[in-house]
DNA sequence: CGCGTTTGACCAGCGC
DNA sequence: GCGCTGGTCAAACGCG
């Protein structure tokens, strides 16, 4: 585009604020500049176009999304009913198999997601969709009160794209952990490290972070557990509320979740920093994230788009009354 | 000096 | 019972 030398569209994201009057305010002002600069008025009518096809193109867009939303979760609640059902049935039978306990579940776990891991490693991201077998693994433990355990205990299993050359067992993702021990486990060369979360006393959870035996760029981490306190970053004050699902901690990541009896696997994708994890990149990795964020959820905003096209019309349209 | 990490020792589950 | 293995503990150590 011919403009973007002149005009500044930034929406000043960089403080990662909820769409507020201000951001409002300054989008004006960017608009009216923007009327201001050079804005023949064939442009702007065919801007104006554009902005409504993009705008219906969006609309399809969020429906179609949507559509697909909810026929993901009617299957999975059907998927997940029917694993239920399937290992109600299955437990009489499987009980005379009593060897299968917590640590077996752990090592075949492991295994079958460092195995997987890197079977999905997709340009960067590593798309771990392990989910559906460990879920099944998970439920079909013999062992009841076992499986009750792990069921209230939530495992989340969390695959991190980092730089080879990046020794440390640290993964980012906004708590506090006090590491308590580390491990040579025996189908992997690489340390496991164990970690409790520090940030309350009382917090349960652990997390255990191993490379993965096969891509050695590849972090895995289980976290064991919820913690029982709101995420740091929430309690200092940052401006978006994520989830979960769609923040683990501070750095980008994406979630596939099974509901809240069984594990979830986590990606994240830590190589957009280029150097490895430490505290600036951390930094660019959140305001990455962030702003994809904002960026996401104004495109979908109605009221955003409505705004934005009354700006366009409302001022562009008149450059004339752009300044007091 | 306090806090976090390291690391060897210990314990418990599991297979043989 | 024994050895292997994963998980945890706790003293020693290092760092700010």
């Amino acid at each position: 585009m011919e403009h973007s030398d002149h005009v500044d569209t930034s929406l000043n994201l960089n403080n990662a604020k909820p769409f507020r009057n201000d951001s409002k305010q300054e989008l004006q002002i960017n608009l009216i500049d923007f009327g201001r600069k050079k804005c023949p008025e064939k442009e702007v009518d065919a801007l104006e176009d554009e902005l409504k096809k993009v705008r219906a193109e969006n609309q399809r867009l969020t429906e179609m999304l949507t559509i697909t939303c909810d026929k993901y979760n009617a299957l999975r609640n059907q998927f997940k009913e029917y694993m239920m059902s399937k290992n109600d049935s299955n437990e009489m039978m499987d009980d005379g198999i009593s060897g299968s306990k917590k640590r077996k579940y752990d090592s075949e776990n492991n295994t079958s997601n460092n195995k997987k891991v890197d079977g999905h490693f997709l340009g960067g991201v590593v798309k771990n969709s392990d989910e559906i077998s460990s879920s099944d693994e998970y439920l079909s433990s013999p062992c009841k009160k076992l499986k009750e355990e792990h069921i209230k205990e939530k495992i989340t299993r969390v695959s991190v794209q980092t730089e080879t050359s990046d020794t440390s067992l640290i993964v980012k993702d906004g708590y506090q952990w006090r590491k308590y021990g580390q491990k040579v486990t025996r189908d992997n060369p690489c340390p496991r490290a164990y970690f409790k979360c520090s940030f309350a006393p009382t917090c349960p959870v652990k997390k255990k972070v191993q490379r993965s035996a096969e891509d050695q760029s590849i972090l895995v981490a289980t976290y064991e557990g919820e913690h029982t306190h709101p995420h740091p970053s929430n309690l200092e004050g940052t401006s978006t509320t994520p989830t979960r699902s769609t923040m683990l901690g501070s750095v980008p990541c994406s979630t596939t979740s099974h509901g809240s009896s069984g594990p979830a696997t986590i990606t994240l994708d830590l190589t957009k920093p280029t150097k490895p994890a430490q505290q600036p990149n951390d930094d660019r990795a959140l305001h990455q994230f962030l702003v994809d964020q904002m960026a996401s959820s104004l495109t979908q905003n109605p009221s955003f788009r409505a705004a934005l096209a009354a700006a366009i019309s409302g001022k562009i349209l008149q450059p004339n009354n752009h300044k007091d």
